[in-house]
DNA sequence: TCAAGTTTGTATGTGTTACGTACAATTATT
DNA sequence: AATAATTGTACGTAACACATACAAACTTGA
């Protein structure tokens, strides 16, 4: 059985799927390393965004992470389900919820943080600091 | 200000994030483009990598596109419930499965792949044909 | 100003993908 | 022949993404 490239055939100029393959390794590398901890890749994105920006809402989130309302609402309810996020009504639009972090949340934001170093070291050690510059502005082109 | 990157303050760094960004681009234009046709990115490769390697078995299936057993399975048993794909036991070996592609099959991933072109041409005419080779290389890199 | 439209959060449901576990049948190994 | 490994299968669980519908709060423009 012919092992990788040879077997892809055609579906071998697909760029597509090269994403699709190399989100899925990241995706598979970041949810082993994150087992223990408990938080998934958004959860992340999502603390650590409530983090740098108190009081954000969750318009905000989807908006700045790519993301659905409804999803959004579902990681930000499992944060407050966990007592990780807190919700208190925004005093300038009575609409919108600012969340902010409880200190359970930024204790565990801070061991993210650090498993995220790891997680990206093992990312990154493949290439050279311009190399990175250069996938990271081609990576940035493709969602604008 | 610019309004994504420096909303994204610490998290601009990670690479992760970057190449789930442009996952997420890429699968939202894809799933636009093939609402029609009904069909999804894996099981466009299926179908793709079956027709190309006929009397294939899943766990090749599987090998080739990185994916689990399982998850496999039931992206083939969706696709043999929609009569795209045959399966007939291998002759070589009895717990092996041998999957072709149904007359039906056959015309629908001619209009997938005609479907694919252009969903490809708009993903890469932001890249030159350096730019591309060196993207894919790299990309490549990250999932071995 | 007030009626109409927009924004924000919420609730509900569906579908896809991923993965774990366990099991039976078959083939390989020792 | 006994044991191990492979293959397909059948569960179950979980994370996301998206669609739709709705209420409450804000914005608008006539």
């Amino acid at each position: 059985m012919p092992a990788d490239s040879s077997a892809l055939g055609g579906l071998n100029d697909i760029l597509g799927l090269h994403i699709r393959r190399a989100h899925g390794a990241v995706q598979r590398h970041f949810t082993e390393r994150f087992a223990d901890l408990g938080l998934t890749q958004k959860q992340v994105s999502v603390l650590w965004l409530a983090s740098d920006h108190p009081g954000i809402a969750q318009t905000d989130l989807a908006r700045t992470l790519d993301m659905d309302r409804a999803t959004t609402m579902a990681i930000v309810h499992a944060l407050e389900k966990r007592e990780l996020l807190e919700r208190t009504k925004s005093a300038s639009d009575a609409r919108r919820v600012a969340l902010a972090l409880t200190a359970e949340g930024r204790a565990l934001l801070r061991d993210a943080q650090a498993a995220i170093g790891e997680h990206e070291r093992w990312l990154k050690e493949r290439f050279t600091g311009p190399e990175l510059a250069t996938l990271t502005e081609m990576l940035r082109r493709i969602y604008r």
